[in-house]
DNA sequence: TGAAAGAATATGAAATTTCATACACTTTAC
DNA sequence: GTAAAGTGTATGAAATTTCATATTCTTTCA
């Protein structure tokens, strides 16, 4: 291999770059790179980020508790308290209090919640399709596992 | 290899689990999840996520435009101007107008701003090794090519 | 049993973010 | 050279988010 040899790409000052390859900053632009289209037809169908992560979430468990929701959609909980008011007021979804358990709020999609929802998920998946198609080629097919594995990773570390 | 033969999750429902697989979700819990710990330390020291994005972007360029500084740190621009204001009345960087195109700002950082930043880049760079060493047994060490080969088909994506 | 500790959710008030658009400057194309 | 179009940044006003903490239940355990 007569290499065309790749140097490090360095500042101006001649130190070495350091985001463009920095772990946290590749996947923090990799997941923004990769939702913005998809984020923007969620937007052009009234639903903001979290919303559409709340349905999202309910889809696979209706009556998901508002901590559940929370952890599961990245949002903070008290935030999510408000969206999942705002999302009640809009009759997306009902809140019910847990009857073995006072504390806990119940979430659930209305059948309003659940037609928008039955309408998104398809197309969420079939968007991931098309990414997973182009990503193909070079290799790509292991980036969820390897993402699943990464996330497994710091679930663990907190435990330990 | 006998299979112990991994079914896919469903829900209550019966219909199999959705976000659990997702890539965007993926993504943006990994994204989440890697960068929690780092984060957190990040604002001990008194700074907003966003605001070390800025001073890591000015490490690699410093003099860099808002709007460059605002795509590379994932933050709307009109945002991006009040976080640089505040890092200004902070006393960690500097804005000038380009002397070539009076539309354009180029902020600088102060040395209270070096220093800081010289600060945090290697704490940053040293929570990476960490996470990478933890990464490294399954084969993780394809994840930051994979995550450069994502965010460069997403690019082109754009362009074409 | 009952007091203390723990969990889950809600909420006030300050701070931040968003969205649209204004403003200032530059480039383009006559 | 100048009007029109394009860029880069700033800003008002409404909406959202944050942080700390209140509130309401539940569990623990002496």
């Amino acid at each position: 291999m007569r290499g065309k040899q790749m140097k490090t790409p360095t500042t101006a000052e001649g130190e070495p770059e350091f985001v463009a390859d920095y772990l946290l900053y590749l996947l923090a632009a990799a997941s923004d790179g990769a939702s913005a289209q998809f984020h923007a037809k969620v937007r052009s169908q009234g639903l903001r980020v979290p919303e559409w992560r709340v349905l999202a979430c309910l889809h696979d468990r209706d009556g998901a508790m508002i901590t559940q929701l929370a952890r599961i959609a990245l949002v903070e909980q008290s935030r999510l308290t408000r969206i999942i008011v705002q999302m009640e007021d809009r009759g997306l979804l009902r809140r019910h209090s847990d009857p073995d358990d006072g504390r806990r709020v119940r979430v659930f999609l209305t059948s309003a919640g659940r037609a928008l929802t039955n309408q998104l998920v398809p197309q969420a998946q079939a968007h991931e399709q098309a990414l997973l198609e182009q990503l193909s080629q070079p290799g790509g097919a292991d980036l969820k596992p390897m993402l699943r594995a990464l996330i497994k990773a710091l679930e663990q570390e907190t435990t330990t």
